[in-house]
DNA sequence: GCTGATACCGACCGGTCAGTCGGTCGGTAT
DNA sequence: ATACCGACCGACTGACCGGTCGGTATCAGC
């Protein structure tokens, strides 16, 4: 029993780890369940024993994922400090992740149209609660604590994850550098905003 | 000549409206040349005799309209004023675009990713004149006259795109109604930021 | 009213691809 | 040894879809 357990497993586990690498490489469409099923050097037939579709393969391989990264960030939720910091340690976290656990994240967004119905409900809700729900927690009590202005916590959440996507890719890597430099960005921008700072009088 | 080019231009311009409205709707996968060529009540051959593939069909479709929209927000980027007031025109005219015009700018970042090469780059380039570039050149001045602080003009700009991006969709419009109320949001955030203000001393 | 050009037609082709299905094989329980 | 079962195989199918092509309709200029 164990036996034949482990066998699917790690045969579903090489589908998937496969599935990832092409599906960040090519779209959606252009990977084709041959090129899936040849990578992972099991045959269709053999694919479609452990997947019941393509799009199903697809949605749990990326639920899988963003089930672990909600794992990640809960822990920057969870710990002691001042809002400013705990977004900093998630943020930290994520900028941190190795390249294609990063982009992962990304697919989201790119591949969030094609799909419909229950099956984007649950890569929809699983992001949700990858990301934007670990920030809106840390945003909520920021602004309880009257460390941020009252708001929505939601639209400001969004509105800092988005400032932090900004911040990933090449260019502004060549502007900012490595991980330091972008998170000070982000959390000058998000907390401060871009207006220069009064040199005198608070006028 | 005119009357040949009239009757030309008419079922183009045709085509290429039904083409937003179904491209609006569907992903461009889903999207068939036979839909369009039906919806615009041309056969496939009749689309065909004035479009050389569906992706130049769309790309140009997309350029057509993002060159208007560089039209339009150049008026911003030409007004006398302060910064804010100026990137406070441009996104007024952006959230007061009707709807359908202003969902199109969100093809963009949905469909960049199905195409390559030249008409990708075609694209790419008329979206960012479009609106980028355009912020940018907003942004550049505000930091020249020490209205915004000193910092990578093109971040910055990709940031405030960003964050008026964020601010479309139904929750928002529930949270703080309409233009005006996201107009201010986003100016608020993007140049005072989130923090609360010390009601006190400058500590 | 003839001629050429352009707009338009629609059946058809070539290729792709998700998904199927009858069958093999290795291991496990009895 | 036998019976069984889940893992896996791979040729095949059916549908779809972008693009083609030989042909027809419409209209301008002569």
């Amino acid at each position: 029993m164990t036996g034949q357990d482990t066998r699917a497993a790690t045969t579903m586990a090489r589908i998937n780890a496969v599935a990832r690498r092409l599906f960040l490489a090519k779209s959606y469409a252009e990977v084709t369940t041959d090129m899936i099923a040849r990578a992972a050097e099991v045959t269709k037939g053999g694919l479609y024993h452990h997947f019941p579709s393509k799009e199903s393969l697809y949605i749990s391989m990326m639920v899988g994922d963003l089930e672990r990264k909600r794992e990640l960030f809960e822990q920057a939720v969870a710990m002691e400090g001042t809002c400013r910091e705990r977004l900093a340690r998630l943020t930290r976290d994520f900028l941190e992740l190795p390249g294609e656990e990063r982009e992962l994240i990304r697919l989201v967004r790119r591949d969030i149209n094609i799909f419909s119905g229950e099956e984007r409900d649950r890569l929809v809700r699983a992001y949700q609660r990858a990301l934007p729900e670990q920030v809106e927690a840390i945003v909520r009590d920021g602004i309880r604590d009257g460390e941020l202005a009252a708001a929505d916590a939601r639209l400001l959440s969004w509105s800092f994850v988005a400032l932090v996507e900004i911040v990933i890719g090449e260019y502004v890597h060549q502007v900012l550098g490595d991980t330091t430099g972008r998170l000070d960005h982000v959390l000058e921008l998000f907390f401060g905003g871009a207006a220069a700072r009064q040199v005198g009088a608070i006028a």
